[in-house]
DNA sequence: CGTCGCATTGATATCGCTCAAATCCGGTGG
DNA sequence: CCACCGGATTTGAGCGATATCAATGCGACG
């Protein structure tokens, strides 16, 4: 997995930063770059038609944002800086570049974008589950990477209600439900499914 | 797009045939191909806690699947033919040969996860969307390539319904209100917005 | 001709959404 | 240091949409 920006790349790179609420591309116009987050957040939205807010993914340090835009005209998505974000961004034209002429590079990008899928899909299947509590309990499964069973929330609780396609009052109280019936124990950020 | 198998590969490849509901390999076995759909289809899904079907992904003839799969250790989901279908097999190891060898497959195999990956955060796009009748409408609008803007349904309405997350009877329902109202026109298994 | 699965519609219950209000908490400016 | 502000968090009340259970018709297929 990539978590650095390819050396090979940053000669033809430009940084730019970005303050909270900062957009970094609209849907619609023209994609020629693609992104990756050196510091801060960056949240990937659609809006639908009654103005509601659709998180389609949030890129935190570390993480490539429009990789799939390599070869589309146009963005998808709003991109949009939660908090104080550099990126770095590379034309298509260059990234195409390097695939060509570095097979290791190249293997690497292939992990990426199926790392990539194999999350998004995660996130399908959470989502066709039908119950709050459902989606929370799949949650805490497919995050349990924390040492002792304990999941860290990135971001609010209000964030996290997105992700699950949930509001948050009814993430709250699902959250309270669970826990006063002893399925899932909180501490601070941190859930553990018990 | 690639919508043939390489013939490169086709020296490394096996075919095999499934009968429908063949079971093509199980969730959690070991990871070591990557499959073509000659002809049929193949439903890639898991199963909630309460046995509920939760399809991930149809492939149909022209389509991989599991190619995710190459740098995983085991498959997450289940696969079955949901009809009398034809694949054809390759290991993880002679896809990645090939990716090392030949630049230009590496290129068409990066877009084609691309692709993938596109298609399944338009569908997360869709599951976020919190009304029966919503869903409906961005299915229409996203799969809107027939000449006169009809969308013909691949399957069953029952498999649409799993595809939108939703009950059948709730999208029967829903595509009969549509109709009624004159959101939609519906004719045989094509649909279209109004 | 019987069976099986899809399509369709009805009745009902439940869960999550919506609107609303109170509290908490971190940051900011005086 | 304190007052204030905005956003997150939390809880309440009520409603509506969707799930669930149930029954029927229909066509395909053996």
């Amino acid at each position: 997995m990539i978590n650095e920006f390819p050396a090979a790349l940053l000669p033809c790179a430009t940084r730019a930063s970005y303050k909270p609420g900062g957009l970094i591309f609209r849907v619609g116009s023209p994609s020629k770059a693609v992104f990756f987050v050196e510091a801060g957040a960056v949240r990937l939205m659609r809006r639908g038609r009654n103005g509601e807010e659709i998180v389609l993914y949030q890129a935190r340090a570390g993480e490539f944002f429009a990789e799939a835009s390599i070869d589309s005209v146009r963005y998808h998505c709003d991109a949009i800086a939660t908090e104080a974000t550099t990126v770095l961004k590379t034309t298509s034209a260059d990234l195409l570049r390097l695939i060509a002429d570095d097979p290791v590079f190249a293997r690497q990008w292939i992990s990426l974008l199926a790392h990539q899928l194999r999350a998004v899909r995660t996130r399908v299947e959470r989502l066709s589950l039908k119950s709050a509590s459902e989606r929370v309990r799949h949650f805490l499964l497919a995050g349990a990477s924390g040492a002792d069973g304990d999941v860290k929330v990135n971001g609010t609780l209000k964030d996290l209600a997105r992700e699950l396609g949930l509001t948050h009052e009814t993430l709250y109280r699902t959250i309270a439900t669970m826990e006063r019936s002893g399925q899932i124990a909180r501490r601070g950020d941190g859930f553990r499914l018990l």
